[in-house]
DNA sequence: CGGTCTATAATTTTT
DNA sequence: TTATAGACCG
């Protein structure tokens, strides 16, 4: 246990309570994830037995990022045996094993936000006379929030409202379709744990030592899961930060951080404050902002990294004028310090404000990249592959099957289709086995007939020859697309052999991908499916290591750093949004900005415009009003006309040759 | 059915 | 400004 010394008095007092309850409140860039590794790396040492530890994070990034890390503190062996996972993962475990005690089949399918929402509009369609609308986005949203404050699955009270009969049918579909949301692997395990409590009872004996990360970001389920699996033994260490909770609008509740010792009672307390990231600056202007949110564990962050450069504030007339600002000081201090782009970053509220960032980085010829954007797994070719995948895996599922069924064409038309899900809604069963029935086959025309009857043979096929022991998946999935031709179906439908090259390459990157997960996992095709819907950005990694500046929101932001960082557009209506106003989120948005702040290491620039074209036209634009609270011993207010107008002064010049002769000699 | 036109709206997005 | 959904027409 070398290392643990290296850590605080308080950190080491984290690691060391391991029995109870316990919650550790860690600022920013207080060595969170270093002290949550250490507590498993001790609990193993003080002989708890690795199967026995449960760590739950919200994204895969970080599972994987805290199994590696744990990787380095403990043997082999024994990393292996411990679970650290998402939640949703987690319930995929718990559920693959019994969720046929709520008559599911245990292979269920899993919906994405794509795939839900292509059901939603499909009922709407279905069920709403001429003169109802209804936003399936909305209508989804909708959907999320019931589920989320516990309606259960159940009838909802009266059919008469449109969006309440779309829930219901909704829910009803899923079930036949064997398939459940993001929403539904949450409830559905709690459920399990209420109504079957040997299964609740399994699994809390099972997971002996249980502990979250970023805590402030669970919502009313999440909780209700923790209490279930630590309801017995309370030894539940769940790490957070209220100031941090930005996630208040997808159902995340601050209300379970700031309430711990509600649900378990006399709780260790331990905050961590002392901050090995940003200089003091950095954190006295973080600390001045936070401190004006009501309902919040009082915290101030501290570091023993000296004051450093005091944090820059600064008007620009215009967003154009911002960009060209941004990016031209970004390539200033990138020569003079000979740094890696990638040690810059820009942080913005929304997506729209990257594209002047970008204007600017390419005229300039700066490497960048992106974070966020289109998903891989979300275009349309990729989409078709796994939408076969998944009838193969669960033919019960509707939807992929009528992504597909006509995919490339082969005789099926629309009035077919038509006639199959109104006699499958008509007799409860799914279309797979509608299309299977003599019944149904007796109203088509022969030669529908025999497409049909081909069709369901496919799919039979290769069911069976998927389902063989040995089976080499990726083996079998390419044969599939040689026999239906979806090449040939590709170069049809795109415009550009250009663009059916790139489709083609995706295609065989898919492929490959699920040669990658037979090779490491015993979980066949039903399990390649859940991973690959509950974790849709692994794209990056195969092109996101190069060097570059980082353009991302402060969304993403969270939960990394960079030595300079420049948040752009703080201003009344940016940030804090206008459409969070009027819901009275302005804490949330202010814990925004404190996040956005405490990325930085170094540096930090914040920009406001005096003016910016909003929706085609310019409109004026005020500072925000978080601005006034910035401790003014921390910040430097710097004129722009001055900067804009100043040559570079010699002190910089000569530092500039200086690095330059360096780098050539 | 598919392509083009027009009206409308406009955060953030861990799974 | 721009993206997208629905309408409309060949």
């Amino acid at each position: 246990m070398a290392r643990f010394f290296d850590l605080n008095p308080e950190q080491q007092a984290a690691v060391k309570c391991t029995e109870g309850p316990l919650l550790v409140l860690a600022g920013a860039g207080t060595g969170k994830t270093r002290v949550i590794t250490m507590r498993i790396a001790y609990l193993l040492h003080n002989g708890a037995k690795p199967e026995n530890i449960l760590a739950v994070t919200f994204t895969n990034k970080a599972a994987n990022e805290m199994r590696a890390r744990v990787a380095q503190l403990v043997e082999k062996v024994e990393a292996k045996k411990i679970t650290i996972c998402t939640f949703h993962a987690l319930c995929v475990r718990i559920l693959r094993q019994d969720i046929e005690r709520l008559g599911y089949k245990s292979n269920f399918a899993i919906y994405d936000e794509g795939d839900q929402l292509g059901l939603i509009r499909k009922i709407i369609a279905r069920i709403s006379a001429k003169n109802e609308k209804l936003d399936p986005n909305l209508a989804k949203n909708l959907i999320s929030r019931a589920k989320n404050a516990h309606w259960k699955i159940k009838e909802p009270e009266g059919e008469s409202s449109l969006p309440a009969a779309v829930f219901h049918r909704y829910q009803e579909e899923l079930k036949t379709a064997n398939a459940v949301d993001f929403d539904d692997l949450l409830i559905l395990t709690v459920n399990l744990f209420e109504n079957h409590p040997d299964v609740a009872q399994k699994w809390q004996t099972r997971f002996r030592y249980i502990m979250v990360d970023e805590f402030q970001d669970t919502n009313g389920l999440q909780l209700e899961l923790v209490r279930y699996l630590g309801g017995n033994h309370h030894n539940v260490c769940v790490v957070g930060d209220d100031d941090q909770s930005i996630y208040g609008w997808r159902g995340a509740e601050v209300a379970n951080i700031l309430e711990f010792e509600h649900h378990f009672p006399n709780p260790e307390v331990v905050k961590l404050e002392q901050n090995y990231r940003s200089t003091g600056s950095i954190l006295g202007a973080a600390n001045s902002i936070i401190r004006h949110n009501p309902r919040r564990r009082p915290k101030s962050l501290w570091s023993q990294n000296g004051e450093g450069e005091k944090v820059t504030v600064m008007e620009v007339p215009d967003d154009h004028e911002e960009a060209n600002y941004v990016i031209s000081e970004i390539q200033k201090r990138q020569q003079i310090g000979g740094l890696n782009w990638s040690r810059f970053a820009v942080i913005f509220r929304m997506n729209a404000q990257s594209r002047l960032l970008e204007e600017n980085l390419r005229r300039l010829r700066i490497p960048y990249r992106i974070i966020g954007g289109r998903s891989f797994f979300e275009r349309r070719e990729v989409k078709d592959v796994l939408a076969y995948l998944s009838c193969l895996a669960n033919p019960s599922d509707d939807l992929n099957l009528l992504r597909i069924i006509n995919t490339p064409a082969r005789g099926i038309g629309s009035s077919t289709i038509e006639l199959a899900v109104a006699e499958s809604n008509q007799h409860k069963t799914s279309i797979y086995e509608t299309l299977r029935s003599p019944v149904f086959q007796e109203f088509l025309s022969s030669r529908t007939k025999t497409a049909v009857e081909k069709f369901a043979e496919l799919l039979d096929r290769y069911e069976t020859e998927l389902l063989q022991p040995l089976a080499n998946l990726s083996a079998i999935v390419d044969k599939l697309l040689v026999e239906i031709d979806y090449t040939g179906e590709l170069r049809k439908s795109c415009k550009t052999q250009e663009e059916a090259l790139n489709r083609e390459e995706n295609i065989r990157e898919l492929v490959r991908t699920l040669g990658d997960f037979q090779g490491r996992s015993t979980e066949g095709l039903t399990g390649f499916l859940a991973e690959v819907t509950l974790d849709q950005d692994r794209e990056e990694k195969s092109e996101g290591d190069h060097d570059g500046v980082t353009l991302i929101t402060f969304h993403a932001a969270k939960g990394l750093e960079f030595p300079h960082v420049f948040l752009v557009g703080i201003e009344e209506g940016v940030l804090p949004h206008d459409r969070s106003k009027v819901d009275g989120h302005l804490d949330e948005e202010r814990r925004l900005f404190y996040v956005g702040i405490t990325r930085a290491m170094e540096s930090l620039t914040i920009t406001h415009c005096s003016s910016r074209m909003k929706y085609g036209s310019a409109s004026p634009c005020h500072p925000s009003i978080f601005l006034k609270d910035l401790d003014p011993v921390c910040v430097e207010i710097v004129s722009y006309h001055v900067i804009a107008n100043q040559p570079a002064s010699e002190g910089t010049a000569r530092t500039h040759f200086a690095k330059m002769r360096e780098l050539l000699g």
